[in-house]
DNA sequence: TGAAATCCTTATCTTTTGTTAACGTTTTCA
DNA sequence: TGAAAACGTTAACAAAAGATAAGGATTTCA
């Protein structure tokens, strides 16, 4: 996939959030570069600040922490979504966990730096607030829901839900990540699907 | 508490957002008005759209949803914070949850017309957008360390850790309303706290 | 102030989950 | 291609949590 679908995969990505018109994006697509992550490949590791927003235009990639030597699956971004180790970016403290390829992925990214220099912009700056703005409402938004789901249900329902809105999630992710989306063991979802498949 | 008071309390409440010089403030202050929610009265109901933001004065409110006819807590929201049924506020949907005063508490709100208005507002515009912005990216990171409990926490572990960042609570709110918050029952928290004593 | 409601603990029993290990299948990659 | 790694299931046992009920203390509020 050359830079040019890609740009345009950007542009219509976001444009939930906000939308620029030609000479906008004129500015700010110089603002951006472009990386491929090979399968297994980190994106972000603990202890390091991360430097990037990104845009995955193809691929997937599961965030994770390492506990007890064990690793832990808290995450998931697949194409078309944004993906960062949003605190650490955000904040400029070391990150607390990992971010990972499942397979190939090809990203859309804005460095930091540039991202604030786009906030001092002249042209740029208010559009740029209120896409920071959106995109930050839009993650709560889904925060929300998800701690609703640990606080009101069971793994098994959360279970029950997750193949509902996202059944293909199974082709195309190892269970045991899943698992530990759930908020379970590995061999925990294993029982789990078992009992519902019965029922 | 009188008017002013609390007016000072919100500005420097917000200061880790967004600092208003005197001008501002004057032009901001005529947008917010205020509220008294009496102990059990509601703020925020399901079903309704929420019209306001609001930094909490005085009191505490506790966030519920009902499942099965049961009320489950899943947060609280005290003095020198924001409160608000956010998704519903910001998306214009249902609520789908409920808020309630725990004790007399005191509102400084900010309706969402008038939210929009500022939005519009050609001298507050920039700082209201970035006011929104690291508002919600503050809450982004509120809610990464909540979900990263759940998910690589026991329920004795957030308690303990609970009880280490936040032994207050304990004093001031109903001890199942806490449960709730852990992501377990009421009776299992009393087994818990029983188990971690002996320890 | 006194009855009712709220709250926490404890006990009992059931269900679910965690832990560890083993096994067979599939995938990976040198 | 072939050995190693990764993966999902199952079993067995231990630990934890859920459900329900009962009892006693505290709080609420008419």
């Amino acid at each position: 996939m050359n830079k040019e679908v890609q740009l345009e995969a950007f542009r219509k990505g976001i444009a939930q959030f906000v939308t620029f018109n030609d000479s906008e994006w004129e500015i700010f697509t110089p603002y951006v570069s472009f990386s491929i992550l090979s399968k297994k490949e980190h994106f972000a590791v603990e202890g390091k600040v991360c430097d990037y927003m990104c845009f995955i235009t193809r691929g997937a990639v599961r965030y994770y922490h390492i506990k007890d030597g064990q690793e832990i699956t808290g995450y998931f971004s697949f194409e078309n979504e944004l993906m960062s180790a949003y605190k650490s970016f955000l904040k400029r403290t070391p990150n607390t966990n990992y971010i990972q390829a499942l397979e190939e992925t090809s990203l859309v990214m804005i460095s930091h730096q540039n991202l604030q220099q786009m906030l001092n912009h002249p042209i740029l700056a208010l559009k740029m607030e209120r896409f920071g703005r959106l995109i930050a409402e839009y993650y709560i938004c889904c925060y929300e829901d998800r701690v609703t789901a640990f606080i009101t249900q069971s793994p098994e329902e959360r279970y029950i839900s997750l193949e509902k809105t996202a059944k293909d999630i199974f082709q195309r992710i190892p269970q045991h990540f899943i698992a530990n989306f759930l908020g379970v063991t590995p061999v925990s979802l294993s029982r789990i699907r078992k009992r519902t498949l019965l029922q």
